[in-house]
DNA sequence: CTTCTACATTGACATACGTCGATGTAGTAA
DNA sequence: TTACTACATCGACGTATGTCAATGTAGAAG
C-alpha cells in the first residue's frame, strides 16, 4: 500500500493564518468503524427494492410468514435470486427460516427494523440527526 | 427474454391436493416498486460505513457542518473518495451544500434520517414491522 | 427403491460500487 | 496577471452485487 493519508493536521503549513478552513476540528470519528460496518450491512441489506419487496410481500400475509413459491411470482424474480435475496434479509437479522416439511417458510423479525431505527438514534453523533422532528428547532 | 417466472398458480399440477404450499396467496406486493426504489436508494446510501461514519463526524460538530478537509484526515480517505461520498450522501438527501468562499461546508439536514425511519413505519405493509413501542407514537 | 417437489447452492455473467490518481474549476492573495 | 488553495469531476482499476441456468439436497409420495 503506498496510500499516503493527507492528515490535514499534520502538513506542515508554510504560513498558519491561511489554515483556518478547520475549525473546530473534529478529529477521530466518534462512531467507531466497527459499528458503522454493522450498521452498514443491516442498510445494505434494506438497500434492494427487490429486498424491500420481499419484505412487505412477506409482512403483508396474515401470519407475517411465506415460503419461496409465494415470492418467486409476485417479484417477477427466479427462485436462485428470491433465496439469494431472502438469506441477505435473514443474515441482517430481517428474517427468520423455518423449515416445516418440505417448503421453508419466511418470517419477519419483529422488532427488527425498530430496532435498527433505535441504533441510528442512539449511535454516539448520529442521535443528533434524530431528533428536531421539523426543520425549524436549532437556532443555538 | 427467455425467462419464465414459475408462476405457482398458474402450474398445472397433477394433483390438487400436495400443492397446498401457497395459502393466504399473498399476490402483487403492496409496496410498489417505485416506493421501493426510493427507499432503497436512502438505504444503499446509509449502506457503506464510510459514509456513516461522515455523517457522524459532520455531526459531531457543534455547528453539525465540515469541509471536505475536515473529513479526509479522520477517514483516512482520498479527497475524491470523500467529495464522491458527500453527493451521494447529498443526492439522497441526509446533507446540504453551502459553499462560502473557497470552502464547502456540509451540514446534515435535520429530520432526513427520522423521515426515513417514518417512511419506513408508515410505506404499507411494511409499517406492520414497526409496531413494537419505542420509537414512534405514530397515531393514525 | 424411484420420482416429484420445494428449496439451497454453485458457477458464470453483466453491472454497479468504492477507491484513487490526474485533471479541471472556482475562489483567494500577492 | 500568476500562484496557491479547496473542491469537483474524470478515467481507470479491482471488487462487490444482482441475476439466472444448472446442479445439488432433503423431504414426501408412490
Amino acid at each position: 500500500m503506498t496510500t499516503i493519508p493527507i492528515s490535514p493536521s499534520a502538513m506542515g503549513d508554510p504560513a498558519g493564518d491561511l489554515s483556518e478552513c478547520c475549525g473546530p476540528t473534529p478529529g477521530a470519528p466518534k462512531l467507531q468503524s466497527e459499528s458503522a460496518t454493522v450498521l452498514a450491512t443491516k442498510f445494505k441489506a434494506l438497500g434492494d427494492a427487490n429486498r424491500l419487496m420481499l419484505l412487505a410481500t412477506i409482512a403483508s400475509g396474515e401470519s407475517a410468514e411465506a415460503c419461496v413459491c409465494d415470492l418467486t411470482g409476485p417479484l417477477n424474480l427466479g427462485q436462485p435470486t428470491v433465496s439469494h435475496h431472502l438469506k441477505i434479509l435473514v443474515d441482517a437479522g430481517f428474517l427468520t427460516r423455518e423449515k416445516r416439511g418440505t417448503w421453508s417458510y419466511y418470517s419477519v423479525v419483529p422488532g427488527a427494523l425498530s430496532a435498527l431505527c433505535a441504533d441510528l438514534c442512539s449511535e454516539s453523533v448520529l442521535g443528533d440527526l434524530m431528533r428536531t422532528p421539523d426543520p425549524a428547532e436549532r437556532n443555538a
